[in-house]
DNA sequence: GCCGTTCCGTCGCTTAGGCAACAAAAGAGC
DNA sequence: GCTCTTTTGTTGCCTAAGCGACGGAACGGC
């Protein structure tokens, strides 16, 4: 019960929730975001709209939980188990986040629809990468890793770093590949700011 | 609410039904009837093992009700919508029947388990036959009908001559197709029973 | 024979989900 | 502006499902 001490979930609520999820991309395959409702989610569901609430705020939130769960789970498979922090794995790690962003972009979807969750599913992605980044620098061997109050300064300023470019790369004219655009940003952040990890040599 | 009055059923009642039976067929698929306890079916449907229980007294009991299930299903299948109780359609539905004893028989699965519901499914087969000859029967125009006493009668002696001769066939040698078998028996059966009928004409 | 294991039915208690009804917000039509 | 309709959150009560535990039956070793 170390690492996934994870209270084991009522079998029920896990059902619900992948029903509710799966309704809900089904919908999506044939109405924009905006034309869905909760009691359609319901409804195709086969679960009562109250028992929505019990699970999501309301359909953004639902949105927002697919988000995170599908780019952690992107993570999880592209950055394989329990990999450490290194210089290679961070490039991996931006190249991921360009690649997750232009699709994003390209994958359509109403341009109404676009304006409703394109924020939402960024900070999803800004924030799962935030979490990922934390427990990548708190697996550091403690001689290498930062001082523990700057290890969320760090991550926060990585995740943001990161998501930044890689939005403002997924936005423009993406002259450059996913690849070589994260190669460059994993420069800027060894060069830019190697005291503030003080583990310049490490990471090399 | 004439016809199907049903009260309307439990979402979830319906939703773990349908799990069970998934469950089961999965299972029957990879093992052996008898090599499938229940604990296997709960486990596969993630549903508790008393819950189960709470829908099918055991394994046998959920093996009959897919059986009646698959095969009401099939007559609706093969003999359209509010179908009338005409010569053709007598034959038809021997027909039916003969075919599903024959695909059953065929059917395989180990011989050990074979023993175990072949009797289950027969009953369950002759028994939803008897339920569809008296819904047929009693939709006749009450003119043409027989005595409402003894419609009971009439069905269940047809059920037994259609699903015992069906079974003879299917075990014998099947000389005669199973059309052939299926209009020799409704000859029998109208030239034999006409007068407990009492619409000897109307039928032919 | 006895023993360990597995599966069976069943029980009491807890919790998630269904249902109906509600007031309030958001749209659509005029 | 004004209705009429739909959707939204929320609530209280009831039922289905989960869980753990129990004694007992069935099977296999040995």
């Amino acid at each position: 019960m170390a690492t996934t001490a994870t209270t084991k979930t009522d079998p029920r609520v896990k059902r619900t929730r992948e029903l509710l999820v799966q309704a809900f991309f089904a919908l999506l395959g044939e109405r924009g975001f905006r034309a869905i409702t909760v009691q359609d989610i319901a409804e195709r569901a086969t679960v009562n709209r109250a028992t929505f609430y019990a699970h999501f705020e309301d359909k953004f939130a639902l949105m927002d939980s697919i988000m995170r769960e599908r780019f952690t789970a992107l993570l999880a498979q592209r950055l394989p188990e329990g990999s450490a922090f290194t210089r290679a794995n961070l490039q991996l790690l931006a190249r991921v986040v360009c690649e997750q962003l232009a699709e994003m972009r390209d994958h359509e979807c109403r341009p109404i629809d676009h304006a409703q969750f394109e924020p939402l599913a960024e900070t999803a992605i800004q924030e799962e990468l935030h979490t990922f980044l934390t427990a990548w620098l708190r697996r550091l061997p403690a001689a290498t890793r930062p001082p523990s109050a700057s290890v969320a300064t760090v991550a926060m300023a990585m995740s943001w770093a990161i998501f930044g470019a890689g939005l403002r790369w997924s936005r423009g004219g993406r002259e450059l590949t996913a690849e070589a655009q994260a190669r460059q940003l994993v420069a800027v952040l060894m060069e830019g700011m190697p005291q503030a990890l003080g583990v310049g040599g490490q990471i090399g």
